[in-house]
Order: C-alpha cells, then structure tokens, then sequence
DNA sequence: CTGAAAGCGCTTACAG
DNA sequence: CTGAAAGCGCTTACAG
C-alpha cells in the first residue's frame, strides 16, 4: 500500500521546502531550522518515504556493497568464514553479495570483473591460488580487495590468513607425539596457499622428529569430499599401510571416513585420524575428529574491518595484514594411539 | 593501471561522437552506423572500459538486485538453497546479497527494509514464520518477492515449498512398515510452516496405522542442533524409552546422535533415528542417515525463475506456485528395525 | 544514422 | 537557515 514512488521532490512539495532542505535533514545535517526540520520529518514518518539509495550512491560515488567470492558456499568452511563476513558487514553498513567459483578459476576470473561492473565498493576475496592474475592486476591498480584465507605468492597487499604451517605442524606433531609415525596425509592442490602450506608443516613436524617422509605417504587433489574417499582407499591397499591420516580439512575427512567404513576398519584402533578446520562435522560425538580450529568466523570480520579501513584511508596504498593463530582441537579420532604405540612395543 | 574513471563522455571525445552513440553501442542498438560502432568498439576494448551500473541502472529504474533472507547461511539445508539461487541468479544476470536472521524474527524485520531500502529488485525470503507482518504487507503492496521453503498462512503470493507434510508421512510410514510403532518427533517451532506440516503428517501417520499418539513422544522447539540433543535426553529418560526418532531436520539429528553416544547406546540397535533433509551430514557412511530429501537446489533455482518472470509480466498480480515432492532416501540409521520387531514378537 | 536535451533520485558547493 | 543550480553516469524519446 505505503509503495508509491515517492521521491525528495515530493516531500519537498508537500513540506513547502525545497528538495535540498529535505535532503540535509534525511542526512541529518545541522543547518536546518528546528520547526523545518520537525515539519520535513514528519512528513517522512508519515508517508513511510525512504530515499533511494541509488540516487545517494551515484552522487556519493559509492554503493555501500561489498563482493564476496569464494570456492562454495556449501563447504561449511566458507559459510562459517561468510557468515563473519555478512555480520560485520551489516554491522557497518554494508551488503554484501556472495559469489561461489566453484574452484573453478575460469570462474572466478568471471566474476571478478563482474562483481566490478556491478560496482561493488571493494572485494574480499577468498579462493585465490598461488598465482592469480586477475586478482594480482587489481592489487597493482590499488582496487579495494582484501584476501582471505589463501593468499597470493606476492606480496604487498591486504590479507588475513590463517597460519597453515603452523596448523598443520601442530596436528602432525600431536598424531607423533601420542606415537604415531607412519603418517599419511591427504591435502589440496599444490597451486594454493593453503594446502601448499598444510604440506610444508606436514613435512617439516616429521623431518624435525626423525621420520622419513614417504611419497608414498602423500596425495594432493581437489579439496573435496570424493579426494579423501579416494585417497584412502589407495592408502589401504598399500602393502605398508599408514597407522594415521591426516586429513587436510574436514571435507576431506568425511571422505576418508566413508572409506574406512567401507572396509569395515575402525577409527581411532585400526588407523588415527585428524583433521582440518573444526567444522560442526568434526565435533559431532559420532565422529569426534581431532582437528585444527581457524577460527574463520573471526577472519571474515576481520576481512571487512580491513577493507572498510582502506575504504576510510585516503591513501589507497592502505596495507594491513593479519595471521590467525591455530588452536589444537583433540577429539576421540585419535584417542587411543598411545595405547597402540605401547602394543607395539610390549 | 587500467583503472581511471573514465566515464561514456570520455569514451565519446575519443571517438569523435556524442555519448549518446556511445550507450547505443554499448546496448547494441543497431541504427548505429556500422563505421561508427567498430570506431567506438574499438576505443572501449582498448580502454577496457565498463559503463558503471549505478548510472544505468538509476536511469533504468532497478538495480540487477536480488534480495535473498534465510534463517542462517551456516545451516547445510539453506547453503544449498542459498547456491540454487546463486547459479540461476548469475545465469540471468542477477547477483544477490544475502541476510541471515538468526531466527530471530527482530532480525528479519529489520533485513526486508533494509533490502529495499538498498534497493533490490526483488527479494526471495526464506524463513517467515506462519504470520510474518511485513512480508504480508510487501505482499499486499504487490512488492516483488517469493517465500520459499516456509510458507504463510494466507494464500495468494508466489512460493515454492516443499510438502513436508507428506514427506514427514512418507518417513514415519517407513518407520511403521519396517515394525516401529513407539516413535517419537522433535521438530522445529510450531509457528513455522515447515514444522507445523511436518508435525500433522507424523500424526496423520500413526492415526492411519492405528498407533496412539502420545504427547510425551512429541517436542519441540527451535530448529537447532542442541534441541535435538535436549530432547533425545529427555525421551531417554522416560520410563517408556521410544524405539524410534524421527528428527525433522538433519540438523536437529545431530544433535540426537550427539545425545545417543552419550548415553553409549547405538542406532540403530538401541534406537532407531531418522532425519530430514538429506544433507551431506546425512549421507557419510559413519552417520548413515535415513532421511527425505528436498531438492533444495532446485526450489532456490525454481524460486529465482519466479522472481524474474514476476519482473517481465507487467502484472503486479503475477502468481505462480511450486509444491516439490518428497524423495525418501533410506540408509542404515533404521535398518535392523524389522529385526527388532521379530525379535520382540518371538 | 546522429545529437542536444531531459530525466532517473539524490548530494553539495555556491549564493544569499 | 534556505534554495537554485550543477553534477553523479547513464538512457531514451524527440528532432533532424
């Protein structure tokens, strides 16, 4: 009923005032007679006007909209990282559109010039690889983006990230720690920061305690669910089986799961296994996943409060970087392997 | 580099024509001459510049904007809803900003304005509860929107749902065939239509079979993982324990088996379970839900045609509503229960 | 086939 | 304290 198209000009009419008057109090601007301003007012109350912000925006140079992308959105790890985003979004007054490239690059060099037509304020970006050229061009143009999660082999350029190598170091260390050394892991592809990074703190938290790594032992692939159940597979019908997986985010994790059912073997007494990114997933009781939290709730709003400081900065040269510390999470997964070590031995 | 402000007026200088010809070659109006075009064409490619939509959009009288709000993005069942209606979106040329309400209803009051007020073309609201007094009124103002998933109690307005009161039929008859009569619900709040209709035919169900429905088999509450680990707590503690449960949502079925492992009893030995949605959660070969998938995909996808056609029919009055079957997808969670049942008749 | 002009709904110096 | 005017970047009748 209220949806009549009404406009400043309008109000203006009907206040006896010009649509400039209207507009200095609709932006609360302190000029303004005090009767002027309560007759406007009420006005506006009373017809329900609400200015469009098209108009506002082409004037102010500006949309008040912030483009997301990422790999999907169904990947609970991204909602989670999504969900920060559009929370502290909303908390300063901004929207923000979501885009899912479905880890396919084509994709995602689509959508960045056209989250960019469509006149975004600026971009948070989340599933760069470790070279992305669009993405590198409009960092060198100085446009308003901010990555997250991944990060780009250059440098220079606004990011929050998540520190991999330590995440993984950790976890790598825990499974050896509680007497694990036959270690397998599953990670990402090699072309992205993350899993890239996953593997380097594998490799290292065996080469500092003296395991040998086994190439054997190591499978990259597309961060989805199939990988895992794939990998897995593949691992136990080696001749030399690994006592533990390490999985490098809990998608893959739900695969390795659906292997090791399959083959009737249980977790934690026939082989351990950790995951990556404490999704609800991991903490279900039935599953009970030893894994890493990142805490991507955190890094999505940190994402935005970069991006809207640079938004505020003028110099557009504004760099701000931030790396999330892990935190162990240790669940059942891989609850018994001292016992297995101790079998072992006695 | 690349970036310079360069606006259809310094295209048109360059070109040696009026920004006039310059925006009906960019629409490709064809009375253009064709000597002019490629002479236009060509100065764009080399500038590599995009007309700015908040301009053309303004002049246009719409935004390219699709409004989308559901309870939570977090939420499996609604992430997948959430990428039907991204990847239609983006095929017709919208993008859409996403808002999640929490399932507080403050919250989605506040959302609808908000999105308007931005400016969307339209909005596709998926969480009203059976009386929402703001979406009724963006109905009755003839407001572009489509309710998916839950619907209201009046009539007349664009949606696309799922029968869930037949789908929650369908679920607990399987219960029911396979020789459970002792079966208990917990579903969501009964002032949302997805739990009020999945209620009536779990009710419908046992009154067709002749089983009584007994008030203490029956909770519910909001659509979250720990109200399935209260209740199931609850049903437990009962002197008559039920033999089964059916969860009205996968997720509240993790909360169930959260409770169940607890208290060391196993599913579907000690309790048989099922749960709806069909999420992935579901599908993992540990968990092994039987459930009832929705197609959510689909309804996102359904719903953003809506929308869209409700845009090209100059009729404000445009009504067009989707009701998608139930599919009954059975897993281990409730397969031994024919057993049970012979054993307890031997 | 092409251009000058008016308009989309707002903001903001500039005068007064 | 208030208004006329110019402008944000585009589209589209209206003339020619």
């Amino acid at each position: 009923m209220a949806h009549k198209k009404l406009t400043i000009r309008d109000i203006a009419n009907m206040a006896n005032v010009s649509h400039t008057t209207v507009s200095r109090v609709l932006n609360k601007d302190p000029r303004v007679k005090e009767e002027t301003r309560q007759r406007v007012l009420e006005i506006v109350n009373k017809t329900g006007f609400k200015p469009d912000p098209r108009g506002r925006n082409l004037s102010l140079k500006r949309s008040k909209l912030i483009g997301m992308v990422v790999p999907d959105i169904r990947n609970p790890f991204y909602a989670e990282l999504a969900r920060g985003v559009e929370d502290k979004a909303c908390q300063e007054g901004y929207s923000v559109i979501f885009s899912s490239t479905d880890f396919k690059p084509e994709r995602g060099e689509t959508y960045l010039p056209l989250l960019q037509e469509f006149g975004v304020d600026g971009i948070i970006f989340a599933s760069c690889r470790l070279k992305e050229p669009l993405v590198e061009e409009l960092i060198k143009a100085r446009y308003p983006i901010v990555l997250v999660s991944r990060k780009l082999k250059s440098k220079d350029y606004n990011y929050v990230v998540f520190d991999n190598y330590r995440g993984a170091y950790v976890i790598t260390k825990h499974l050896i720690d509680i007497g694990y050394s036959e270690i397998a892991i599953i990670t990402g592809p090699p072309n992205v920061s993350t899993s890239f990074d996953r593997l380097k703190g594998y490799r290292q938290a065996l080469k500092d305690h003296g395991i040998p790594i086994k190439s054997d032992y190591i499978i990259q692939g597309p961060f989805v669910k199939k990988l895992g159940y794939l990998a897995t597979n593949k691992f136990l019908l080696q001749k030399k089986r690994p006592e533990a997986i390490f999985a490098a985010s809990d998608y893959l994790a739900m695969g390795v799961i659906d292997a090791v059912e399959e083959h009737k073997l249980q977790i934690p007494k026939d082989l351990a296994l950790v995951g990556f990114d404490d999704t609800e997933f991991a903490s279900n009781r039935r599953i009970d996943l030893t894994t890493i939290s990142q805490g991507e709730y955190e890094m999505g709003s940190i994402a935005v409060g970069i991006l809207i400081e640079r938004f505020k900065s003028q110099e557009t040269n504004y760099i701000h970087n931030v790396v999330l510390e892990p935190k162990l999470i240790i669940r059942g997964s891989c609850g018994f392997n001292l016992a297995i070590k101790n079998n072992k031995k006695g």
